[in-house]
RNA sequence: GGAGACGUCGCAUAGUCAGGCCUAGUGCACCACCCUGCUAAGGUGGAGUCCUCGUAAGGGGACCGAGAGUUCAAAUCUCUCCGUCUCCGCCA
């Protein structure tokens, strides 16, 4: 949800984002059409609730005898009073609706346009060179036994898959080591609900223009989560925080859940694309003065999980038009896929601003005392996609792959993984 | 799954049976000031959230788990839902 007040005072700014996104800038218009009908709806229902009131403090008084003329009398007022409730009501959700269809203004420097108009930041490392043809990461997985997706297939449907042996430790590995780096930075572990109801799913902005990607419990009125960002973002709403320690951050880890429509035909193969994966996810509560620094902290740790593992890597700018309506600003961290000749993204970091807080109503208390809403950051610290850079980028001729040294205290000091064995 | 009890301003509670004197009382905690040289001291006052009118001072409205209803008037009556607790049943 937008800042009712910029919209009021200054309405440009939002339509200039819109354009940015490539979002209509009517839809400002509207909202704001929608914003004076509304306070005018409410202050004529106050104003005839007021006289209501002080109508009833009347009767209450009055003598037995008096009691039944006054009563009389009010009964049109009080017809008045609920017309003009119901009429206040139906503006308030009409300007809600409205409101809710502009998106998160994005901030300055975001680059404009759709998908293919993000910006380089930074290269770092050197992208891996062979001399013998590479092995794609299923390939590579199933040598090692380590990734079955003919078994997923069976038991679950297209895009399921089992990790075994070695490729099940080394999800558990690479998941534990991003947590003790979360731990180390001082974020609070959170194991999430991955299901969730449909307020909360809503709040995070998942039933939008995503709303095809999740999965539902129609039977129970309750969502899959495609990412632990639902349940955190929902930990702390309806609340007021204390933020005067510093921000507050978590680090979630949950299985998600993606039903991946419309990616028909799309990276098909092995577990770059699947419907159920894990996630360490970042998410932290903050002031909005702090958001921006917070989220240049959440890319700097990321970057160095990818360094630690010996991955090559491309940080991006996401452009306006492929942001989703709750960022003003996303950096996604694409790895080099040495197989596909091209990075794909591992991670993503978004800065919601005040956005998802607003809609979720989690707010914290200003040093003048006042509330206000806090702003929300996150990113992913590991996923199970990782498996294929790190699998790809680190293979021998023979088949074997070498364990980044960061990971090898996760693995009991294993050094190399082998084909053939257990 | 069945039966019952409960959900009140940060915490703890009163109020609900008999609707209006509840702009929700009290205790604790909190903040300011006063008093007092000390370890659960006393006094006075203040204090919630959201919306709205107003340049402001200051008004008005809403909120007693959520929603709907009855009524001139709902914390209080009715219905639905959610949650918590107790007992029974079932259970990987």
């Amino acid at each position: 949800m937008i800042d009712p007040v910029l919209l009021r005072e200054n309405p440009d700014a939002l339509k200039l984002s819109q354009r940015a996104r490539g979002d209509a800038e009517s839809l400002v218009d509207d909202a704001l059409a929608a914003d004076s009908v509304r306070r005018a709806a409410i202050t004529s229902f106050e104003a005839l609730r007021a006289e209501q009131n002080a109508f009833g403090k009347r009767v209450a008084q009055a003598a037995p005898d008096d009691k039944k003329a006054l009563v009389a009398e009010v009964q049109q007022l009080a017809a008045q009073v609920r017309a003009a409730g119901v009429a206040a009501t139906e503006a308030e959700q009409a300007f809600t609706a409205a409101a809710t269809r502009i998106a998160n203004p994005i901030i300055p420097g975001v680059p404009s346009g759709g998908e293919e108009n993000f910006v380089t930041l930074r290269e770092v490392g050197e992208v891996p060179s062979f001399d013998f043809e590479p092995r794609d990461h299923l390939e590579i997985g199933e040598l090692l036994g380590a990734i079955d997706m003919g078994r997923g297939a069976k038991v679950s449907g297209a895009r399921f898959y089992f990790l075994r042996g070695i490729g099940a430790r080394l999800e558990l590995a690479l998941m534990n080591m991003a947590l003790d780096r979360a731990l180390a930075a001082g974020f609070i572990p959170l194991i999430t609900p991955t299901l969730v109801k449909p307020e909360i799913m809503a709040g995070t902005g998942f039933l939008g223009e995503h709303a095809d990607e999740v999965y539902r419990l129609a039977e129970d009125d309750l969502y899959l989560t495609g990412t632990s960002e639902v349940a955190l973002a929902g930990y702390h709403a309806d609340e007021i925080l204390d933020l005067t320690e510093g921000p507050i951050r978590y680090a979630g880890w949950s299985t998600c859940y993606r039903r991946e429509a419309g990616s028909h035909g799309k990276d098909t193969r092995g577990i770059l694309r699947v419907h159920q994966f894990n996630k360490l996810e970042m998410f932290v509560y903050t002031t909005p003065e702090e958001a921006e620094a917070e989220h240049d902290r959440l890319v700097a740790w990321q970057e160095a999980m990818l360094r630690s593992l010996g991955l090559s890597y491309r940080v991006i700018d996401v452009a306006a038009g492929d942001l989703g309506s709750s960022a003003a600003r996303k950096f996604d961290i694409e790895a080099w896929v040495p197989t596909q000749g091209a990075f794909r993204e591992l991670t993503s970091t978004s800065n919601c601003t005040t956005f998802q807080a607003r809609r979720l109503d989690t707010r914290f208390r200003t040093e003048s005392g006042k509330t206000a809403p806090v702003a929300t950051l996150n990113g992913t610290l590991a996923t199970t996609r990782w498996l294929v850079a790190i699998l790809e980028t680190h293979q021998r001729a023979d088949g074997s792959v070498t364990v980044p040294e960061a990971l090898r205290p996760y693995l009991g000091g294993l050094e190399l993984l082998v084909p053939g064995a257990v």
